[in-house]
DNA sequence: AAACAGTGCGCG
DNA sequence: AAAGCGCGCACTGTTT
């Protein structure tokens, strides 16, 4: 009933600018397909495909660079076919192959965001999106006709491009509520790591900070904020979710150069750890290949640390659950589902927390759509994105609609025994008027 | 023409 | 023993 409310609420969208995007980026598009086409490797594409040649197709795309040119490409699909995705393309460090991801990116943007929201606003300019809660393995919710929950963010040009068109309605302005780290959080609940406890309660202290230090061996005052950021994305939560120190290696070693990665002082992270005797990644291939002296070596013996010492109880905690669904054949949630059938290790141990997590932020949507209601004030829940959710407010309601979130809040801590950390909301806010695109941090 | 499988990529 | 989890959507190429 509360994501009812919000999907008949809608998001205001900003009709004219998104004609106007649509227009523009298919202009670049055009521009850009143009270029490819007065290419010699077009030339060489149509030699193979005559008139079936497809600028579109990434299967001929690979036949060309990789049988035809010869250019070199490990990855394989599921199936065992060649990948030709953005990181076998980078890899070709070939102009073609870069501004095909260019391409690519421009396709995506205007055919799912921006094509895929101008399909679904009503007449009334509202863009009424729907949420499920019957689709999803793990009891969370899902988006669709468009998804409001993949919109990008990440890459600033991109998220410009279609978040501008996300608007609040005459004389509002847009606020975005959020559950700071609700996952590890929920996945301390279901664990008890005294040890993820303390992390999680006391502010002083960072785990990806600590990790980042050991990973790369720097003193723990000293973490460069994209190094702490890089080893959070691909060590500590790659961790969590059931991931091994092979392939971590390779994403750590990936990210060294791909984003730059510095010691404070300024040494390439590549040049640090040589200096501390680690000259090579390793050959990352299976668990028989971290010889000594590779970076392979290093991030196993930290993943032994990270799993048999700083985190020993969510180690034997997920063993234990997992065991416990083996013999029991389902497994049950705080929030009081029992989820049955064939999972594997992974699914076990990360649905409850994912289920949960969502449950918590749930449980404070239908209050707060409730008492807004109740309280007939004007300001509406117009989205909600997993641990978020997307509010359009009146600015003269503003302080009030803080002020229940964090009373809910505080109810929620009191009524679900279960939640035994603390529960942070982040506030992000966008100007009178302004576009989801313009949203800042907001603090009270 | 519709359905399906496979691939790739956007988000939390 | 297995080897990050969860989604929805667009597109290609093939089958029905």
């Amino acid at each position: 009933m509360a994501l009812a409310g919000v999907e008949a609420n809608g998001i205001q969208i900003d009709v004219q600018y998104l004609d106007g995007a649509i227009a523009d980026v298919g202009a670049r598009i055009q521009r850009l397909e143009g270029q490819f086409r007065d290419h010699a490797y077009w030339t060489e594409w149509k030699k193979l495909y005559g008139t079936n040649a497809n600028l579109g197709s990434r299967e001929q795309l690979g036949k060309l660079l990789f049988s035809h040119m010869g250019l070199a490409n490990e990855r394989t699909t599921a199936s065992g076919k060649l990948a030709v995705d953005a990181v076998a393309l980078e890899q070709c460090q070939h102009p073609f192959a870069r501004n095909y991801i260019k391409l690519e990116n421009l396709k995506k943007l205007q055919s799912t965001y921006l094509l895929g929201v101008r399909r679904e606003v009503a007449p009334s300019g509202l863009l009424h999106v729907f949420y499920n809660l019957h689709r999803t393995l793990t009891y969370r919710s899902s988006s669709e006709a468009p998804n409001f929950q993949n919109i990008p963010i990440r890459d600033p040009e991109m998220a410009k491009w279609i978040r501008r068109a996300f608007v609040p309605r005459c004389n509002r302005q847009l606020l975005e509520l959020d559950f700071k780290g609700i996952e590890v959080g929920v996945a301390a609940c279901y664990n008890l790591d005294p040890q993820l406890i303390s992390y999680v309660k006391d502010k002083s202290t960072d785990m990806h900070r600590d990790t980042a230090a050991e990973l790369f061996m720097l003193p723990e005052t000293a973490i460069p904020k994209n190094v702490r950021q890089a080893v959070k994305g691909s060590f500590v939560f790659a961790q969590f979710y059931g991931d091994w120190y092979v392939a971590c290696t390779k994403s750590l070693w990936a990210d060294i150069e791909k984003l730059g990665l510095k010691t404070a002082d300024g040494v390439c992270l590549y040049e640090h750890l040589a200096r501390h005797g680690v000259r090579e990644r390793g050959e990352c291939r299976d668990s028989t290949t971290a010889t000594g002296g590779t970076f392979e070596a290093h991030v196993k013996s930290v993943e032994k640390k990270f799993w048999k010492k700083r985190f020993k109880v969510y180690d034997r905690w997920r063993e234990q659950f997992y065991s416990d669904y083996l013999k029991n054949g389902g497994f049950a949630t705080h929030t009081g589902f029992y989820i049955t059938g064939l999972y594997g290790r992974n699914n076990v141990t990360n649905y409850p927390i994912q289920g949960s997590a969502f449950h918590c932020l749930l449980w404070c949507l239908i209050r707060l759509g409730r008492q807004l209601r109740q309280r007939r004030m004007q300001s509406l829940i117009v989205g909600q994105i997993h641990d978020s959710m997307v509010l359009d407010v009146v600015p003269a309601e503003l302080d009030e609609v803080v002020g229940m979130v964090q009373e809910i809040v505080r109810s929620l801590l009191k009524e679900w025994r279960w939640i035994i950390v603390p529960l942070e909301i982040e506030m992000e806010l966008a100007p009178v008027g302004g576009s989801w695109f313009d949203k800042k941090e907001f603090k009270i």
